[in-house]
DNA sequence: CTTATTTGACCGCT
DNA sequence: AGCGGTCAAATAAG
């Protein structure tokens, strides 16, 4: 029955629920004389939340046409999403081989549909350990693989809670090669488990402590964030060119990260630099994530991009977690009404 | 013992 | 055929 919105839904209503949280925050700061910077953060949050519900709808409209036309074309596969509750795009993998089999090999087919969205990551962290990059969720890394042209191997994470609660939310890490406190972390589909950023890290140690405190303070300790300005713009245009992706420029690179339920900042493994991770809190200050850039793009032929600086609380942690989390905050919200998303 | 990571092999797509 | 992505056995860590 929780299931019966499809993730985008969920995810448009999530925006559109922080953004009104952020307004609302803005609105306190209004009245408390607070920092320029502040505001100004709030904005660029709020701008972002409706960037991205603008995203969601063009593309859910978009894809809709196509599984109409898909359905036409083949009528015979009826049970979509077999074991996929979450994903709505769930058809059209490969020809051939598709229904269900219950296993994995609608993975593929996953991958095609599932939104996408990548974040640039700087990491800045005094010993060149890297840096930490905590989204809220556990990963658990599944693979590492040297990419062509790249100076760092690409690696390969998973949510850990991919088998016990189905789901298939994964992301890739790459380290710059020029920069390498810069990490492109791609985000593939929504998290469909409940164990956003609250349920996961046990505090470890003080440090992690204090930060979820401040998160749960309403993670309006990003100071940090405002270090970095921002810009924020969303090109509609068809981005079959790649390069777009990438306005920064950067080569495959690769990270580094994992996060797990028990955070732990292992050192680097020798053979592989990257192999070290560490979850810090994105609103932790001391080894700053900040978002440089994020794009937010499905493979099918979705063609929106987002670059926004910032927001580094917003996207890394709030993109992928938004599914679930604020929904149950506001369940009133008369979004369920049939035909809203049409 | 359980869970996570490493890493070579495998597979599908281009 | 080459490349990117995933699997899974071996290994490591807690």
């Amino acid at each position: 029955m929780e299931n019966s919105w499809s993730w985008e839904q969920k995810t448009l209503i999530s925006e559109l629920i922080q953004g009104m949280e952020l307004a609302k925050q803005l609105r306190v700061h209004l009245n408390t004389a607070s920092s320029v910077e502040i505001r100004d953060s709030l904005v660029q949050r709020i701008l972002t939340s409706y960037e991205k519900s603008l995203l969601i709808l063009n593309w859910s409209g978009s894809l809709g046409q196509q599984q109409q036309q898909q359905q036409k074309q083949q009528q015979n596969v009826a049970a979509t999403a077999g074991n996929v509750p979450e994903s709505p795009l769930s058809m059209h993998g490969s020809p051939g081989s598709d229904d269900s089999d219950g296993g994995h090999n609608d993975v593929s087919k996953k991958r095609k549909t599932m939104p996408r969205w990548t974040d640039q990551v700087r990491v800045i962290s005094e010993n060149g350990l890297e840096g930490p990059h905590d989204d809220g969720y556990s990963w658990r890394k599944y693979g590492q693989k040297d990419i062509l042209g790249a100076k760092y191997p690409r690696s390969y994470y998973r949510c850990t809670y991919r088998n016990t609660q189905n789901c298939w939310a994964t992301k890739q890490v790459q380290r710059s090669d020029d920069d390498h406190t810069i990490f492109d972390v791609t985000y593939r589909g929504l998290h469909t488990c409940c164990h956003g950023r609250q349920s996961v890290a046990p505090p470890a140690s003080p440090e992690k402590q204090e930060q979820k405190q401040n998160i749960n303070q309403q993670q309006q300790s990003q100071d940090a964030l405002f270090n970095f300005q921002k810009v924020l713009k969303v090109n509609t245009e068809d981005l079959d060119n790649k390069e777009m992706a990438f306005p920064f420029s950067f080569p495959p690179a690769y990270g580094s990260m994992k996060t797990s339920g028990t955070c732990s900042q292992s050192s680097i493994s020798p053979a592989t630099p990257e192999s070290n991770y560490c979850s810090v809190s994105p609103f932790q200050t001391n080894n700053f994530v900040g978002v440089q850039n994020l794009q937010y793009c499905s493979e099918s032929n979705f063609t929106e991009i987002i670059s926004a600086n910032t927001s580094a609380a917003n996207s890394p942690v709030v993109e992928p977690e938004f599914s679930l989390q604020s929904l149950e905050l506001d369940p009133n919200f008369p979004f369920d009404t049939p035909g809203f998303f049409s």
